[in-house]
DNA sequence: AGATACGTTGCATTTTTCTCAGCGCTTGGG
DNA sequence: CCCAAGCGCTGAGAAAAATGCAACGTATCT
């Protein structure tokens, strides 16, 4: 848009932290950008920007300005996005920040189905972690959150939730394939393939460990879920996941199955947005979607025993 | 601000009704200010004008946007407002409608202490009926509401809401005068100068006569509190209002009492803004010291008798 | 049928914006 | 300690965008 043009220049200035540098970005010249930058900071009323040496930086007043631009920005798409709706077009972009473990199975698997509904939307997906994920919506990059146990929770509006018991993956010759129930104690005797310390599930299984004053000792760390349930083939150890990002049919490799919710608690997956903003159409057709899969799915109902 | 140039344009046409008037009041020419709607309208995607013979009107995509406008606007002049009080200028500026209690007493004086403390805020103060100062708030052209008995109050949040009984009020000479508690038959025994239908308090006095099953016989009926006050003065009759809008102190000539909450339900004064929208610094400050003079000032405690 | 008011368009003109070259400044490295 | 590199900033001419003017076609009201 013409009119916003100054805006998409002030935050080019921004990104790239120095005026020069933005006008590269830009196609401009270093000394139109820097006009534009002085003439907005006088009809402002004030400088946004601090001089360094080495290039500008936001002051305060900038940052305060810096949200205004984001949300107007968005909120424009969102009109944009609201108009298109009502002329019938069903056009719109939809961004999502996830979880590792909605990359597999469900996220896909729904985007195909709301797209088959309407072409005309687009989508973005984003692994992020479980910080991250609510930054990402603050700052309007995300319309949507769909995250296993977040950790702020100070700009999230939860739009739905879903318990989600951690499940332990193994190879489908390990003795754990004939056991009725699975506790604790008895996946710390094989060998441990956990993800890093940032994600959900490992908190979740050094909170049920601390409490019963045993450590975890990981044979292999990894922050890729992918790898994890890849590299459990060749050695036969166990992993930990949670069952919305494992396969509900059988496989002849890998199984799973609920550790008794006795010995570790369950962790909650939630599908959230940012604190009072009003979607986009399709955004928020597609979070009715993703809350209805979770709610009437079978991911809501994997409590007990799966094959994987 | 130059870059909303365009938003202003749109604007203006809206309020104008057609092109060429617009034109006139924005000191540009009809060609030059249709080129600009055009091509706005092909860099937002659609039209958000229809053409019609006499003029031009928004379409429902032109009232979306409308509303994107409005919001936009105060939005950045809101951060203005926080980047000037973080500077230490203390500067902004406050819209306030009220109802027409408010004039006399109340807010000039609330106003007068406010710009006592910070000068450099300046004030806008509107009378609107009950129902127009929520339309007010909605469209972003007052900050405040401080108004008796809404009607609507689904974009209203209320900061702080205090009781106001009717009151009475008449000459020092009448038989009022010496009576120790006042009941609503002895008022309808007097000549009645009653404010129009459209008012609180005339709402509050029709129902507690509709329920005694008697009518208010107005002798003179005025949308103008200060002309009733003055009139009470020519023919010995009663008047009614709300105790905010009455001098505490005593008059020679003027008296008011409370009416007997047996007989009138008192009504709310309500201290309000427009739902889920973050105030300008000084509009928010100016709310709160309202807040503590409403909740802590002599107006709450006026329930008994008091002289005019 | 004529007058009027409307949005719209082509073209010359004015205003705004941009490029190019150069200045003064601070900083990091030989 | 000086020099090169990077930075923001400024002046003057070139390029681009916005504007004004006059005119056109059309629907409405009298």
């Amino acid at each position: 848009m013409r009119h916003l043009k100054t805006f998409e220049l002030i935050e080019a200035v921004v990104r790239a932290g120095s005026i020069r540098k933005a006008a590269e970005d830009t196609n401009l010249t270093a000394s139109a950008l820097n006009r534009r930058i002085q003439a907005f900071e006088q009809e402002f009323g004030w400088p946004i920007f601090e001089r360094l040496p080495r290039g500008m930086r936001l002051n305060p007043a900038g940052e305060l300005l810096m949200q205004h631009i984001r949300s107007q920005r968005t909120d424009l798409a969102r009109i944009q996005s609201q108009v298109a709706d009502l002329s019938g077009e069903r056009r719109g972009h939809v961004s999502i920040a996830c979880s590792q473990a909605l990359l597999p199975y469900f996220l896909p698997e729904q985007i195909a189905i709301y797209r088959a509904a309407h072409p005309g939307v687009t989508f973005s997906v984003n692994v992020r972690d479980r910080s991250q994920a609510e930054r990402d919506l603050a700052s309007f990059n995300s319309d949507l959150a769909l995250v296993f146990e977040p950790i702020h929770l100070v700009e999230f509006e939860v739009l739905h939730a879903v318990a989600q018991p951690v499940h332990a993956v193994f190879r489908r010759d390990s003795r754990f394939e004939h056991q009725t129930e699975l506790r604790l104690r008895h996946c710390l005797e094989s060998q441990l393939i956990l993800p890093a310390r940032a994600y959900g599930v490992r908190h979740l299984l050094e909170q049920a460990a601390a409490k019963r004053g045993c450590t975890l000792n990981a044979a292999v760390e990894s922050e890729s879920f992918e790898f994890i349930r890849h590299y459990i083939l060749h050695e036969n150890a166990v992993g930990f996941q949670i069952p919305i990002g494992l396969k509900l049919e059988n496989d002849h490799m890998l199984a799973h199955r609920a550790i008794s919710a006795r010995d570790v608690t369950g962790g909650r997956l939630l599908l959230g947005q940012m604190k009072g903003r009003t979607l986009p159409v399709a955004s928020a057709k597609f979070a009715r979607q993703l809350t209805l899969a979770l709610a009437g799915g079978p991911w809501s109902k994997i409590t007990g025993n799966q094959e994987a």
